[in-house]
DNA sequence: TTGTATGCGTTATCAT
DNA sequence: ATGATAACGCATACAA
C-alpha cells in the first residue's frame, strides 16, 4: 500500500507538509500544495483512517445494531440514519444479530472494539446483561424502540397508537376485536401494544375474550398461523383484527382469502408500520405510520450531539404517529 | 480507553506477554496467563481492532456496496453474505448508494481508505469510471449481478430466465403479452431480462408490439404507473404482462385491481425474484426464484478465497433460477 | 513556509 | 517463559 511517506518523497516534501495538503491545516504555499496533489491524483493515494483515528480518536463511524435486514421499518430505518450520518460525514457499520437478542451484547462489544464514536441500537428486547452493557459502555448508544431508564432512547407511542387504532375498530360497529400480537420480551410491541388494546376494550365496555389473543412472529408466516389459530380455537369468531406489524397483517389477510372471508365485509383487519407494500395489496391495509425516516434522523442527530458533548443527561425522545385509514376496516 | 500496557501493568507483565495471551501465540505460563485473564476480565479491555490492523495489515472487513436497502432481493442477499463471512470471522461494512450510480466509485474509495480486506458490489450499472476504479483497484472486489468481463462475478442468467418464463405465459395460450422492464442502464435487468421476452416472442412467432412495452423503476409505484401507460396507450390490450421484478408486479397489480381486470382470467401476470410478500398477495405471484441466499454465500466464498489466494483469476459464477408457478397466470 | 520527532495501541522480532 | 523495542501510517507540537 503507498503511504503518506511516499508521497511526500515524490512530491519532494516532508509528510507534515503532506498531512497539511490533505487535512487543509496550517501553512503550505500554493506552489507546494499543487505538486503534492498532483502526485496524489497519480498515484490514486487513499490515505488510511487506521492510522489517522489511532492519531486522532475519532473514526467517524457510528455502529448500528439491527435485529434484522428485511422489514421496511428496519430498511427505513436504517436508511434515514444512514442519510444524516452521511451529511455529517460519519459513516454507518451494520451488523444484524437476525432476532437473536443474546448476541446484542457481543456486538456491541465488537463494534467498540472497532472504535466507533457511538452506537444505535435498535432493540426488541431489553434483558439484565444488556442493560449492564449499555450502561457501562464509555461509547455512547441511543437505543431505538424501546423505553430504559437512564439510557437516551427513541421510541414509539405504542400504548396509544394501539389504543387509538382500536378505538377505530370499535366506532366502525365491532365489539368482537381479536388481537395478533408478538411475544412479551419484546416490552414495545409485546407488551405495550396489547395493553393498548386491551385498555381500549375496557374503555368501551367490552370484555376480553382469551380465544381471541394470539401470538405471531414478526412474518408472514406466523401471521397467518396465528390467524389460523384464532379461527379454529375460538366459539365465537372475531369480526375484526388488530395485529401489531403489517407482515403478521398481510400474513392474517392470506387466511381470510384462502377460507373466502371478505375484507372488510366478513372480517375486519388493521396491521401497524405503514410498510409500503401495505398501500398496495388488496384490500390496502389500515395501518400506522410511526414515521421511521424521521425516528432515524432523530437518532443520528441524538448520537452526533452526545458525541460532541452537546447533550450531557440521556434524553428520551416520544415520536408522533399517524393512524392511516385504508380500505381492511 | 484502556490499552495493553495498562493491563500488562496491573497483570505484572509485560506488553507482549498480554499479547500473547490475547492471540494465543508463543509460550506463556499457566499461572501468567490466569492473572492475565483475570485484569481483562475485571477491567472490560476491548483490544483495538485500529491499532492491531494497523500492524497485521489485516482489518476481517469486507465492504458491502449495495444500490437500495430496501428489497428483499438486497436484504437477503446481504444477510447471506454476513451470515456466510461472520462464520469465518469476518464483519461487514455496508454502504448504500440509494441508486446512485454515480456514487460506486466514492464508496469503493471510502471503503478502501477503511482497509477492508475485500468489497462486494451489488451492481445495477456498469459505466467506464467504474470499470476503471474496480479493474485498479488493489483491493478484491467480487461484483453480484452484473457481467464484468476481467473481474470476478456472480450473475443470474437473466436472459433465459425471462425466456423461460414468457414460454410460460405463452403455453398457458396468451399471445398478446407486455412486458415492463427498467432502463437499459442496468444490463442485466434492464437489457438481458427484456432480450429474454423478445426471444421467447420470437422463437413462438409472435410479433412484438412496441405499445405494450413500458419501462418502470424497481418501485410499487412506478410499476403501478407502467401499467397505467400500457393499458392506456396501447389499441389492443394485452391478456398478460411480463414483468422484471414482484416489486413491479405488485404495483402493476393494484391497477388490474383498481379498473376491475380479474388475475389471471382478464389479465395474467409474472414477477420476478420470488420476494417473501410475493406468495402471500392475491392472487399469489408466478415468479423466478433467484436463489438469493446461494447468491449471497457465494459471493463470501468468493471473495474470501481470493483473498487467501486461492483464486488467482477472476471467475465467474452464473447461478441456477428456478421458475414459481402460482396463481397469476 | 517547511521539516523533525513523537506517539497513538498493537504485534513481531530479538534478546534474555 | 518473558520483556524491550521497533514498526505499522498518520497528525501534531515544536524547531528551524
Amino acid at each position: 500500500m503507498i503511504t503518506i511517506k511516499e508521497i511526500a518523497k515524490l512530491a519532494n516534501a516532508s509528510s507534515s507538509t503532506v498531512s497539511r495538503v490533505l487535512n487543509d491545516s496550517g501553512y503550505v504555499s500554493e506552489e507546494t500544495r499543487k505538486r503534492v496533489l498532483k502526485v496524489i491524483e497519480e498515484t490514486g493515494y487513499i490515505p488510511s483512517e487506521q492510522a489517522k483515528s489511532l492519531r486522532t480518536k475519532k473514526t467517524s463511524v457510528i455502529g448500528v445494531i439491527i435485529p434484522r435486514l428485511s422489514t421496511d421499518t428496519t430498511s427505513r430505518l436504517v436508511n434515514a440514519i444512514n442519510d444524516e450520518l452521511a451529511k455529517k460525514g460519519y459513516q454507518i457499520i451494520l451488523t444484524n444479530t437476525n432476532l437473536h437478542a443474546e448476541k446484542e451484547v457481543e456486538h456491541i462489544k465488537l463494534l467498540r472494539s472497532r472504535q466507533v464514536d457511538g452506537l444505535i441500537l435498535i432493540a426488541t428486547n431489553v434483558n439484565d446483561v444488556l442493560l449492564k452493557e449499555i450502561r457501562n459502555s464509555p461509547t455512547p448508544i441511543v437505543v431505538i424502540g424501546q423505553e430504559i431508564p437512564g439510557v437516551s432512547v427513541i421510541v414509539n407511542r405504542d400504548f396509544e397508537a394501539a389504543k387509538q387504532m382500536t378505538q377505530l375498530i370499535i366506532e366502525n360497529g365491532h365489539n368482537k376485536i381479536g388481537f395478533i400480537g408478538v411475544h412479551e420480551t419484546d416490552k414495545a410491541v409485546g407488551v405495550d401494544r396489547k395493553a393498548g388494546y386491551l385498555a381500549a376494550l375496557n374503555g368501551a365496555g367490552i370484555p376480553v375474550n382469551e380465544q381471541w389473543i394470539v401470538d405471531a412472529n414478526f412474518d408472514y408466516q406466523t401471521g397467518y398461523r396465528a390467524m389460523k389459530q384464532m379461527m379454529e380455537q375460538s366459539t365465537i369468531k372475531p369480526t375484526a383484527v388488530l395485529t401489531v406489524t403489517d407482515t403478521i397483517a398481510i400474513g392474517a389477510m392470506q387466511y381470510m382469502h384462502e377460507h373466502h372471508l371478505a375484507i372488510p365485509d366478513d372480517i375486519a383487519i388493521t396491521g401497524m408500520g405503514n410498510s409500503k407494500v401495505s398501500q398496495y395489496i388488496v384490500p390496502s391495509l389500515t395501518t400506522i405510520d410511526f414515521l421511521n425516516e424521521q425516528t432515524g434522523k432523530e437518532a443520528a442527530r441524538l448520537i452526533l450531539n452526545i458525541i460532541d458533548g452537546k447533550e450531557k443527561r440521556p434524553k428520551k425522545i416520544q415520536m408522533k404517529y399517524r393512524i392511516i385509514k385504508r380500505d381492511s376496516v
